[in-house]
RNA sequence: GCUCAAGUGGCGGAAUUGGUAGACGCGCUGGAUUCAAAAUCCAGUUUCUUCGGAAGUGUGGGUUCGAUUCCCACCUUGAGUACCA
């Protein structure tokens, strides 16, 4: 019997799915364990190879699982929001809904088709109402709950409003650290409705606010911060800029300390984890309070160094700083008031790739310092940020670097407070190697004793206290798109109201078209039915908005992190339509116990989901304020892509000495092979060298290109010697599909010239005897590059399990590594290596017969290494280890069922259908799935003697067999009698000899 | 600039607590089988070599009987982050 693996996969792939073999239930005997993949987005390019490496490494630990008795959670779903369905609808007019359930049945026949292990009956998308219902729901938890700094955990608002009823915010506002007037509890009740929603409103988990937000205009939508690279978008790279508008946004900054401290107690990666805490950006130090000089102002900084306080030489605010218009003397306004108007010109990015110009004003005023009480100069200066700390800075020369190259700038006096340090020609910033000097209370002090010195006297005289400052910001949750979660808000003389909880799911309402309105608002504003009867309590039409029962809905929807903050704890309990989940199945499921995805998320989802399940945990819905306990980040597939060289060819004629005409041949654009690109790379020689190198090889172009564009009688020299009249070239590098390239980079030219229309007659020049070869680059496989590989093709023609051991072989699991198809062979020979251990011309050779020392010894080897490379998720050595042991026994020519089939059972996880086959031609009628691993046992993998590596100096130079139970003597005895030892010694006595029973001997002579 | 990760044959990679460097696979070379090809099987494949051996894991030092592994300095590559006070 041949390994038919088509019809093997397909036939094993249809049983899983009509035993429902991978149901997790939520009652069971068994321990539990969950396995987690990041979900995916549905994209119109469907599954691409890079796509299954983490899935199949969740599913070989889960099927693992399941062989040692776990009752294995392994869901899947659809992270079905998003930005590119909604683009599509945009350009096409089709509604979202209708792509993304296209794209998802692609995704689901190329997920079915490699043979994952999923419990499908509890798949999720975040796009389907009975998912987003839960959405919405946790929203409003968090809109009734504020963050009470004092119990450091989330409650509900109306103990906030009790709170206020009967003392006021007086306390509240202490720990909350609100710029909130401070009212008394009569106040409060006298307050008017509207009054007392707004003052709410600061103080709840989510909140409506009049922020600064990263505005897209070419998406038309605000962007969080972790959506934004080097200033561009991160969907489409496109420009960003500051803009204020009113936004739902998300008191992340509340669990600041707590996402922080979370990190100890979960096993993550270090990486992932030390982007976290940059990300939350916690830094200690002091805020310090500088009054203005005659006036009623005083100016508030951040600092970490509070120790070099007595080295304060001039103070700089943000150019944004509320401050800066009520401080600046009248002789000052006009440079600051210009000063202001350039660096608001000047975007985001200019600023930051900008950053040697020092720039900056004088408002004129002058601060007083708290102890020495002399005037300190305040300026401003665009490298203070307004969004961090409190905008503003007391600056210290001697020891902060910016600070120095300012004062250097502006010639503002430097004051040395560091002993014995050299500050002429930069600051010192090493704060641990050297003390205060020149401060008065804290000369001699070190940075540590100084910093808690400097505190306590500024609090002594009310001027500061110790403060801890995080980089975290709100988030913003507000997005000006039609493809996402509609909130659950509806708004009464503006105040937002939360649609009670029975009422939802509020559904996407229909659209006319997906764009923003005239107006500006969001695409939801094109919705004629979307306002709220609170009698009726449903969404009725636009029209009959009134002012007693019918008011406008929200027409921003929710961002894309939304779904996927909670959607791990949904599957627990996924269809359950009266809670998100209920408390048996968290108290089963408790958290996540393997979770792995891609590390670009580190400041996304996964800080957002952490942000969440914190406040989850707060209101007693989950046990646990981690939901993952263990995270594994794998590495991206990259795609290897072909270019080749566009060539611009230009003509240029001298007018005079000083003057050249010059343009585009346009229509004689060619491209060229990797070979003659090479000879363009010389930018020195432009022009002379190459044309002289490309001249006999591109004789006839250029000659025509002259005839042609410069109508002249031109003679070979001409062009050689670069005349009046001469050519140029510009080159550039475009992609060709990797489908047109075969393994040695060779383009199709033919099959290349129908791709497009403009490579229809377009040129294709290499050098002579020489194929056409394409530049290779290694980058992230995308359907914009060209560099695709699908699995499809893959599965057809080697197998899902080919496809699954070979994805694994690639390398470690955690490794970037491009994708090359080459080595697939290699694991599916394997795979018919094994199945002739099973299978020969006359069918089953699988005997009773009873196993060898030497069969036995295989397969405890392999057991033991298997097992162990699994649990270090070190799965491309086991891919080894199988194909040694199918060596092995076929050397052996092992038929033993004692032994063949235990080892289906190791291979089981990783190649998943052929195990299921050979295991039911063994007269097997259940699945593999739930056959207990096998047993290591020891006894089979002891020898009686070693091969001992014998070294001179450390180097092996030959090895001896001799008995493991020998003394140490007598080893010693052998090996100096060797002869071989005589030769190397050749003569010498040995100074030494080292011997480690069982392992080595080395002699040092 | 800062932080992190990684540098091993022609290539992907292995060596888990310091103990035979290059497992396994690809590719390549030779052979068997075949009319031929595919497939399969066998042998070889780090480099140099006077065929005895010798050198060798980015570079230079160090610790050690012994270092791919530990320590120091440097170089290169990749990723993240960036005026964070």
């Amino acid at each position: 019997m041949k390994y038919n693996f088509n019809e093997i996969e397909a036939k094993w792939q249809k049983y899983w799915a009509e035993n429902q073999t991978f149901k997790a239930d939520n009652i069971s005997d068994k321990p539990k364990y969950y396995v987690l993949d990041m979900f995916p987005y549905p994209s119109g390019a469907g599954l691409h190879v890079g796509h299954p490496l983490g899935y199949i490494a969740s599913d070989i630990y889960a099927r693992y699982k399941r062989h040692q008795g776990y009752n294995v959670l392994h869901p899947q779903g659809y992270d079905s929001f998003g930005l590119p369905a909604e683009q599509y609808a945009i350009q096409t007019g089709q509604h979202p809904a209708i792509t993304t359930a296209e794209n998802i049945k692609t995704y689901r026949r190329q997920l079915d088709q490699i043979g994952f292990s999923f419990d499908w009956s509890r798949e999720v998308r975040t796009s389907d109402p009975s998912y987003y219902k839960w959405t919405q729901w946790i929203f409003i938890q968090l809109f009734n709950s504020w963050y009470n700094n004092e119990s450091d955990k989330a409650e509900d608002i109306s103990e906030l409003i009790s709170i206020f009823e009967t003392e006021g915010n007086a306390t509240v506002n202490a720990i909350c650290d609100e710029n909130i007037e401070p009212f008394s509890a009569e106040e409060w009740n006298s307050f008017s409705s509207k009054k007392q929603q707004q003052i709410l409103l600061q103080y709840r988990l989510t909140y409506l606010a009049e922020t600064e937000v990263n505005w897209c205009p070419a998406l038309g939508t605000v962007l969080a911060n972790d959506e934004i690279v080097n200033g561009v978008s991160e969907r489409g790279g496109h420009p960003v800029i500051r803009k204020k508008m009113t936004q739902w946004s998300m008191r992340i900054s509340a669990y600041a300390e707590r996402l922080l401290q979370g990190l100890e107690t979960i096993d993550w990666t270090d990486s992932l984890k030390e982007s976290q805490r940059n990300w939350i950006g916690k830094s200690v130090g002091a805020q310090v309070e500088f009054r203005v000089q005659s006036s009623k102002f005083s100016v508030s900084v951040f600092t970490t160094r509070p120790d070099t306080i007595f080295g304060v030489s001039f103070m700089t605010l943000a150019p944004e700083h509320e401050l800066v218009s009520k401080i600046t003397t009248p002789d000052q306004k006009a440079e600051v008031d210009a000063y202001i108007e350039a660096t608001a010109k000047r975007s985001e990015r200019d600023r930051v790739a900008d950053v040697k110009n020092i720039t900056g004003a004088f408002t004129g005023a002058y601060a007083e310092h708290p102890f020495t009480k002399k005037p300190i100069p305040i300026w401003i200066g665009d490298y203070v940020l307004a969004g961090y700390g409190t905008g503003a800075v007391m600056s210290v020369p001697c020891g902060d670097q910016r600070d120095y190259d300012f004062a250097k700038h502006f010639n503002i006096p430097i004051h040395n407070i560091f002993d014995g340090v050299d500050i002429s020609e930069k600051a010192f910033a090493d704060k641990e190697k050297t003390v205060i000097a020149n401060s008065d209370f804290l000369n001699g002090m070190n940075y540590k004793k100084a910093t808690k010195r400097a505190i306590y006297e500024l609090e002594q005289i009310g001027q500061g206290e110790g403060k801890t400052n995080y980089r975290l910001r709100d988030a913003v949750f507000s997005r000006q798109r039609y493809w996402g979660e509609p909130f659950p808000v509806y708004y009464v003389n503006g105040m937002p109201q939360m649609i009670d909880v029975e009422h939802l799911p509020i559904e996407l309402p229909e659209v006319r078209n997906y764009l923003p309105t005239e107006t500006g608002e969001p695409p939801l504003g094109n919705a004629t039915v979307w306002a709220w009867d609170t009698e009726k309590n449903e969404v009725v039409s636009n029209d009959l908005i009134d002012d007693k029962t019918v008011f406008p809905l929200e027409l921003n929807t929710m961002p894309g992190w939304a779904g996927s903050s909670q959607y791990f704890n949904r599957y627990m309990d996924p269809n359950n339509e009266d809670a998100i989940f209920s408390k048996d199945a968290m108290d089963y499921w408790q958290q996540v116990d393997l979770y792995i995805g891609g590390s670009e998320h580190a400041t996304g989802h996964l800080l957002y989901s952490r942000f969440w399940q914190k406040f989850m945990f707060d209101k007693g819905y989950v046990n646990h304020d981690e939901f993952a306990k263990k995270l594994i980040n794998q590495g991206m597939i990259l795609g290897t892509s072909a270019f080749v060289y566009r060539v611009f060819p230009h003509w240029n004629k001298k007018i005079t000495s000083s003057k050249t005409e010059s343009g585009l041949i346009s229509e004689s654009v060619f491209y060229v092979s990797q070979s003659i690109f090479e000879l363009f790379s010389d930018r020195r020689e432009y022009y002379k060298k190459i044309v002289k190198d490309l001249y006999p090889i591109l004789k006839s172009k250029l000659l025509s290109l002259y005839s042609k564009h410069l109508n002249n009688q031109l003679d070979e020299s001409d062009i050689i010697n670069h005349s009046d009249s001469y050519i140029t070239f510009t080159v550039d590098k475009i992609h060709a599909d990797v489908s047109y390239v075969n393994s040695s980079d060779e383009l199709d030219i033919e099959g290349f010239k129908n791709w497009r229309p403009e490579f229809k007659n377009a040129e294709f020049l290499t050098k002579e005897n020489e194929t056409f070869k394409v530049h290779r680059e290694v980058e992230k496989m995308s359907k914009s590059k060209y560099n695709v590989v699908n699995p499809d093709n893959i599965c057809e023609q080697y197998g899902a399990d080919s496809l699954r051991l070979y994805e694994m072989f690639l390398g470690p699991l955690e490794q970037y590594k491009p994708w090359n198809t080459a080595g697939i062979t290699g694991v599916h020979s394997f795979l018919k290596k094994l199945w002739k251990l099973y299978f020969d011309d006359n069918g089953l050779k699988v005997t009773d017969a009873t196993p060898t020392k030497d069969n036995l010894k295989t397969l405890h080897k392999t057991i033991k290494k298997v097992q162990e490379d699994i649990e270090n998720f070190s799965f491309n050595t086991s891919v080894s280890t199988f194909m040694i042991a199918a060596n092995e026994l076929t050397a052996q020519k092992c038929t033993s069922k004692e032994i063949l089939k235990p080892l289906l059972v190791l291979v089981s996880p990783y190649a998943p259908h052929i195990a299921e086959e050979l295991w039911s031609q063994l007269e097997h009628n259940e699945s593999i799935s739930t056959v207990p691993f096998p047993e290591f046992d020891e006894s089979h993998l002891v020898e009686s003697t070693k091969n001992y590596p014998i070294s001179f100096n450390g180097k092996m130079r030959f090895t001896m067999e001799l008995p493991l139970d020998l003394s140490k003597k007598d080893i010693e005895k052998a090996v100096m009698a060797n002869e071989k030892t005589k030769e190397q010694l050749q003569g010498r006595e040995p100074k030494k000899v080292i011997i480690v029973p069982g392992k080595i001997v080395n002699i040092v002579g």
